[in-house]
DNA sequence: CGGGTCTTTGATTAGGTTCAATAAGAGTGG
DNA sequence: CCACTCTTATTGAACCTAATCAAAGACCCG
């Protein structure tokens, strides 16, 4: 109930397997490493079209384990963060020690944002996962905008997708059902997923029950009800954290489970397409482990 | 229920008062008059030190009537707003027309953000009273950002201010009861009235119930029922649009009401202090009237 | 294997919604 | 000016969703 005290040291696995993709360039083992402005500009999916392939600015990377803080409330601010791989998530911490998730940050996405403005990081970021990521420091990339236009404006695009990311986030909380909330939760993660690279359709999932709950503004146990529901009426199937998308327009649509009388019908609504058997890369599941991408 | 049709014509009032503060000086009836970057500045309370005086950059100003939007979701984005009097609301609409309240500009408030991104704002603005905005074209916002670091620096800020809003809201809606909402929103009110200059004690509501409710994820009754116990048990005092604080620190702290067999006790400890006379200059009543202004 | 965390599921409660009726204002037009 | 209408606000009663409390099973790791 209280801030789960989080292991700091689950799977201390070093990286299993390498890979050699486009994007994976600047990165190895343990060894920080460093990411040149193209590679930064692909991974946070900016147009790097104008960008000088001879700029020498590089970028540092930092690796966290499973459970790490990388930085806390009140903080004094002075980098942000860009997610290469892994998974974490941004919390905010109540007067009472209770979390409220903000955000699951997984690979291209920023966070630390929120502490440009009073200089102090107002949120806490911790590692769901091992986590490699970009070190941008503020200054630095202030001074980029500066001399790449191009790159300006997307630092602003980025901090409003990241305000669009929140409204709809306020959106949502506002005025949809726990299930809703739940499916919609679903549906996010499998296009992120998807966006990775990874399957859409089969995924674990990083974080427990509770987080996924604080996230959306529900408890723990109705969380795992709805799951449960899903599974029963067919929209996925669930093992613990593992989640398979079955029918992923019944989700998306998603805007009040039928009552319960009305359920059985439901059940059978579901255009029998269990046939199609759900596969594809599935997700790295030894963590910082072989990232089987397409 | 649906998107409150907004009657597009309400008061009609022409600009009742003047007035001359330091901050209102581009100000002037009808006509559309010009804000130089110092006084952009001071308005979204901005360190405006470095900002060369001699600056000749100008910025149009253009007033809406209550019930006009000011932009609509899709519509392509290209200026941002600042609110240099009046009330709006922003809103997203869902697929069945409903209105999700996202916020309440007010003096000194940017808006029009979350158009950055996609190039089309994500949200509607709609003015809830009369209204005399600044435009700020996005192109030009940049352009000054290169020009004076000192304002890009700005720009960021106040993209990081809202976001760290949006975030407070997020929590909110996940993790307090109905009476907490209501309670806080009362709060930021009076201390948001507080830096304009308004009476903190002493307002009202520029917005409706079923607008309030939207905004903090409840039914417009669950908020006129809380505000009726808030009135009840002397936290405040409610006539319809009217609200007088009582006691700020009660609201401020306030998490959960009582379980109402302890609501008799709760009333006791308020304090007596209903003896001060709420007063103070009291927020605009013809809308665009007299700032009776500290 | 044992302690810890995480998940599932059930029973009960309660906070908020929904439905409904009434009242108070504000604007319109005869 | 008053009747009429439309919107907004208040309040009550019934219902329902999700929270809370509780217990047992699954998984993880040392």
């Amino acid at each position: 109930m209280l801030s789960t005290p989080m292991t700091e040291t689950r799977s201390d696995i070093p990286p299993a397997g390498l890979h050699s993709s486009s994007v994976e360039a600047g990165w190895q083992r343990q060894g920080k490493l460093w990411s040149n402005l193209k590679e930064l500009c692909d991974i946070l999916r900016i147009p790097s079209a104008a960008i000088h392939t001879d700029e020498e600015l590089l970028f540092q990377h930092v690796q966290f384990k499973t459970g790490q803080r990388i930085h806390t409330i009140g903080q004094p601010f002075d980098t942000l963060y860009i997610v290469h791989s892994g998974f974490l998530k941004t919390v905010l911490i109540d007067e009472f020690g209770n979390e409220q998730v903000l955000s699951f940050p997984m690979k291209g996405d920023m966070f630390g944002v929120d502490g440009i403005h009073s200089k102090r990081y107002a949120s806490e970021a911790v590692a769901l996962s091992n986590c490699d990521l970009i070190l941008l420091p503020f200054k630095k990339l202030a001074a980029l905008g500066r001399a790449h236009i191009e790159f300006e404006h997307a630092i602003y695009s980025v901090m409003s997708r990241e305000l669009v990311r929140e409204q709809a986030m306020v959106s949502m909380l506002g005025a949809l059902s726990a299930e809703a909330r739940v499916a919609r939760f679903l549906v996010s993660l499998s296009e992120r997923y998807a966006d990775m690279g990874y399957s859409s359709k089969l995924f674990n999932l990083r974080m427990t029950r509770h987080e996924i709950g604080s996230y959306l503004g529900l408890t723990l146990e109705t969380v795992s009800r709805t799951l449960s529901a899903f599974n029963e009426i067919g929209l996925i199937s669930v093992d613990q954290r593992s989640i398979g998308i079955k029918d992923l327009e019944a989700l998306r649509t998603l805007r009040r489970l039928p009552p319960s009388s009305t359920r059985a019908k439901q059940v059978s609504s579901k255009k029998a397409r269990a046939a199609a058997p759900v596969q594809g890369p599935q997700q790295p599941e030894g963590d910082w482990g072989q990232l089987a991408t397409a």
